[in-house]
RNA sequence: GCGGGUGUGGCGGAAUUGGCAGACGCACUAGACUUAGGAUCUAGCGCUUCACGGCGUGGGGGUUCAAGUCCCUCCACCCGCACCA
């Protein structure tokens, strides 16, 4: 074999890993290490971020089996959703088959781009095996309270025609298809996430190994606000008015209430009376506007007076009350006690509407007019109009005034999260049966778990109109009640994808378990999962989900651990021409063009070559073609020198170069080994080999050489580069005479004194600006460097005639002259 | 508006602790070999200057013998959230 024919050593090592399972992992042993990647939709097609995400994990995977941990890398599917069932409508395919074909598809293609997963553990969440779990799961928090159907204005979209959790809707289009997303009055199925609020958020402290950019997202999305919830009485209502406020310092500053447009008081108190018109009239022409045009923060607050007035609790005062555009039913109570001069919301609407702007806080130097505000003023200060509260400072007025509130039963401290509880029913057919059965007798009723799974049936009808699909289906509707035996009919509604990917790392620990979703003393070997790797797309989607299942599992005895990630990769996109690859942009690389042309191995390391993992990659053609030149030359010198270095001629005097090639071997297996374990940078570490390259070709050419200290070059080059490209260096080892496989070799460890060196470069600096260079021994003191410094021909000239002030001198580094 | 991040040659990117800015690769230039080739090898390659030298890490200022790195300030771009009371 003289030449690198990629294509032949790729299909060869792969066939061969397949046969005799390389990757298989066992459940005890060692000390574990868990990677995982996050499972892909099997779309069908391989994309470049496909490659990169997975790329990534296999160089962790195979560089940790090497390092002698008990490696998990497991692969699945998270394979129900919207584009199985798309392909049914459009091209007439049953979503099973579409999705079976597809995963096929994707395993192969995964298959050739050689990742070490261990496929006796692949998942499937659209497979029975599976979902049967995630129906138990779904009964687990059923029986807990955990899952409830309600009744609320949901997020819609037309185009998907299904109901979208909060976390789907981004920034009011639809996070799959981009439609505007609407609001329908449906009865849907929660998770109750809300109760989770608090620990979700304490727990992100303890992420240590997530990146701040996730953990400052998902610390947003739960949305903490700590605050009063306070009672204002209405003139002629007998119900009292509930407001939040995180400023329960501002009360006296209170000059008028307003409501969400939508709140249910406002009908009632309108009702018949003169004010009735125009607060419909206004409702109406906010019901025109989008969700987005709705909440834009630059659309003028506007408002209409309800005709209704509260009274100040505290002050006994008469306030307006209002509806406006810029209160959200939603959040809090839906209702406000608006403060003009402490908020700049407020502040806007009362100088539109002309009423009162009281401040009842004064800034600590007095440098804000409050007579004349031509803002709010929101910083803290000191009390003032605010009766026995005058002088406090406004943060000691908070507490005291809550204090109060709670003594006269007027309100209390509350806690208010922006988070939602997650809403899981989808009117689709492609997804995990709820199981859940409605008895005319016994109402709602849980399916027996020794019943599970509920199985989708396949004689649905995609017509892409009206309700669930499956309602289409007789064979499944109707059913007999669990409790009592009469005729019921089933839930037809199917389970958020979101809810099968919130478990599936659990499941990678004993994934062939039929009798229990897990065996615990498994899970408790392999979990948490060391290292995940994925798209930040997820931050706040998959990765809190997966968070709050695993916590209720936890709490409910399952989960041995209440968090699953210790440590969070985001990959950074793969763009072109400095834009995401997309089909409408046309700048679409695939991946099968590139394995086909230049294989596999040199895929993978060009990907891992032109950028650190978390950064956006442009894609360069051109730099494809320099690694798979660097594959050739690593080929090539190897395979030139396999001859050579097996006739040993020992020499024990080490020269110079010797000693050069010997320091460059240990520096980059130092190198490489922290660039992969400390950093994730790859793109060191694999320049760091290209060094080790360069310098085996110049020292191969000189006249007296080390005959054993190329073998370990060599050897050393290929170990290096397995977990990047592991079918070449797979072949390479052979053809070095090896019989077992690269990639079950120990990780080398660099030897300390081969890298300690006697004589170094240092740089001798005038004023700080570099004049030479020279080679002195390493464990010259700072006095013998600046002698020597001193008698150097440049810096004699540089400092002749000038007043030496000072002379810095640092071991190993430089000597700098300070002269005047 | 708030939060997170980025800014270094023609390009992708190095510089881990304040200590030689530009490692490694791409592109480019010149040369060698040559069945003239998208192979391989050698050399060059931040800007400026004939040169000595000067300038240079988004801009300005500061600390320091020494700053891409620390401090202040301003700017640009990207991402996320956004009337959250």
């Amino acid at each position: 074999m003289t030449h690198y024919n990629f294509s032949e050593i790729e299909k060869r090592w792969q066939k061969n890993w397949e046969s005799t399972n390389a990757f298989e992992t066992s459940d005890e042993g060692k000390e574990k290490y868990y990677v995982l990647e996050m499972f892909p939709y099997p779309s069908g097609k391989l994309h470049m971020g496909h490659v990169r995400n997975y790329s990534i994990g296999d160089v962790v995977a195979r560089f940790k089996k090497m390092k002698g941990y008990n490696v998990l890398h497991p692969m699945g599917w998270d394979s129900f959703g919207l584009p199985a069932e798309n392909a049914a409508i459009k091209h007439g395919i049953h979503p099973n088959k579409w999705t079976w074909e597809n995963i096929e598809e994707m395993r192969n293609q995964f298959k050739q781009l050689g990742l070490s997963y261990d496929w006796n553990r692949e998942v499937a969440t659209c497979h029975e095996d599976y979902y049967k779990w995630t129906q138990w799961i779904f009964l687990q928090f059923y029986k807990n309270g955990l899952a409830y159907k309600k009744k609320y204005a949901v997020n819609w979209c037309p185009s998907c025609e299904t109901v979208l959790a909060n976390e789907q809707v981004v920034g009011g289009f639809c996070d799959r298809c981009d439609s505007l997303v609407g609001k329908k009055d449906l009865e849907q199925w929660y998770f109750k996430i809300t109760d989770y609020a608090d620990e979700l958020l304490k727990d992100i402290e303890e992420l240590k190994g997530w990146p701040e950019k996730v953990k400052t997202m998902q610390k947003n999305w739960i949305g903490k606000s700590v605050g009063a919830e306070v009672n204002f009485e209405i003139e002629g209502a007998y119900k009292k008015l509930e407001v939040f406020t995180t400023r329960p310092d501002t009360i006296f500053g209170v000059t008028y209430m307003v409501l969400a447009p939508e709140h249910p008081f406002v009908n009632e108190w309108v009702k018949g009376t003169e004010y009735e018109q125009e607060v419909m009239n206004f409702k109406d022409k906010l019901q025109h506007l989008s969700e987005i045009e709705r909440t834009a923060t630059d659309v003028e607050k506007e408002g209409v007076f309800l005709g209704k007035y509260a009274i100040n609790p505290l002050n006994g005062k008469r306030i307006p009350v209002y509806i406006a555009n810029y209160v959200l039913m939603d959040y809090g109570t839906g209702a406000i006690m608006a403060v003009p001069a402490h908020d700049d919301r407020d502040f806007a609407f009362a100088k539109k509407y002309n009423i009162d702007i009281i401040p009842v806080i004064k800034p600590e130097d007095d440098k804000v007019d409050l007579d004349h505000l031509e803002e709010a003023f929101t910083s803290n200060g000191v009390m003032i109009n605010s009766g026995e509260f005058n002088g406090l400072s406004s943060k000691e007025a908070s507490t005291k005034i809550v204090e109060h509130l709670n003594e006269s039963g007027l309100g209390k401290k509350t806690i208010n999260f922006r988070l939602r509880d997650w809403l899981i029913s989808r009117q689709r057919y492609w997804g995990t049966p709820i199981p859940i059965v409605y008895c005319d007798q016994c109402g709602m009723v849980p399916i027996n778990e020794s019943d599970l799974p509920v199985k989708l049936p396949t004689d649905v009808v995609f017509s892409g109109e009206g309700e669930s699909p499956l309602t289409t289906s007789e064979e499944f509707m109707y059913t007999d009640c669990p409790k009592c035996g009469q005729k019921a009919k089933r839930e037809v509604d199917t389970m958020d994808t979101f809810v099968d990917s919130s478990w599936y790392f659990l499941r990678y620990t004993d994934a062939n378990n039929d009798i229990e979703i897990f065996n615990k003393d498994k899970a408790k070997y392999w979990m948490k999962v060391d290292q995940y790797i994925g798209g930040v797309e997820h931050a706040i989607l998959h990765l809190l989900y997966a968070r709050f299942f695993t916590k209720v599992l936890h709490k409910l005895g399952h989960s041995p651990v209440s968090e699953p990630f210790e440590n969070l990769l985001t990959q950074g996109m793969v763009l072109k021409d400095g834009a995401k690859m997309s089909k409408s942009k046309g700048n679409v690389v695939s991946p099968k063009e590139i394995i086909d042309e230049y294989g596999t191995d040199t895929a993978r390391l060009f990907i891992l070559f032109a950028a650190p993992p978390e950064r956006d990659l442009e894609w360069s053609d051109t730099g494809v073609d320099g690694c798979h030149r660097f594959l050739n030359r690593v080929w090539r010198v190897v395979v030139e020198l396999k001859d050579s270095i097996n006739c040993k001629e020992v020499q024990s005097n080490m020269t110079k170069e010797d000693k050069h090639l010997k320091y460059t071997i240990h520096n980059t297996i130092k190198r490489v080994t922290e660039d992969i374990e400390e950093r994730f940078n790859f793109n060191t570490a694999i320049s760091a080999i290209m060094e080790l390259v360069n310098e085996i070709y110049k020292y191969k050419e000189i006249e007296n050489k080390n005959s054993d200290l190329l073998k370990e070059a060599v050897d050393t080059l290929v170990i290096l580069i397995a977990p990047f490209a592991p079918h070449i260096t797979e072949e390479l080892w052979r053809i070095l005479g090896y019989e077992t496989s690269v990639h079950n070799q120990a990780w080398p460890k660099y030897e300390e004194a081969a890298i300690v060196k006697d004589e170094i470069d240092i740089v001798i600096q005038v004023n700080g600006k570099v004049k030479d260079r020279m080679t002195i021994s390493s464990n010259l003191s700072k006095e013998e460097m600046e002698k020597e410094a001193l008698v150097n021909d440049k810096i004699v000239s540089a400092i002749e005639g000038k007043q030496i002030v000072k002379i810095i001198a640092v071991p190993k580094k430089l000597v700098n002259i300070v002269v005047k």
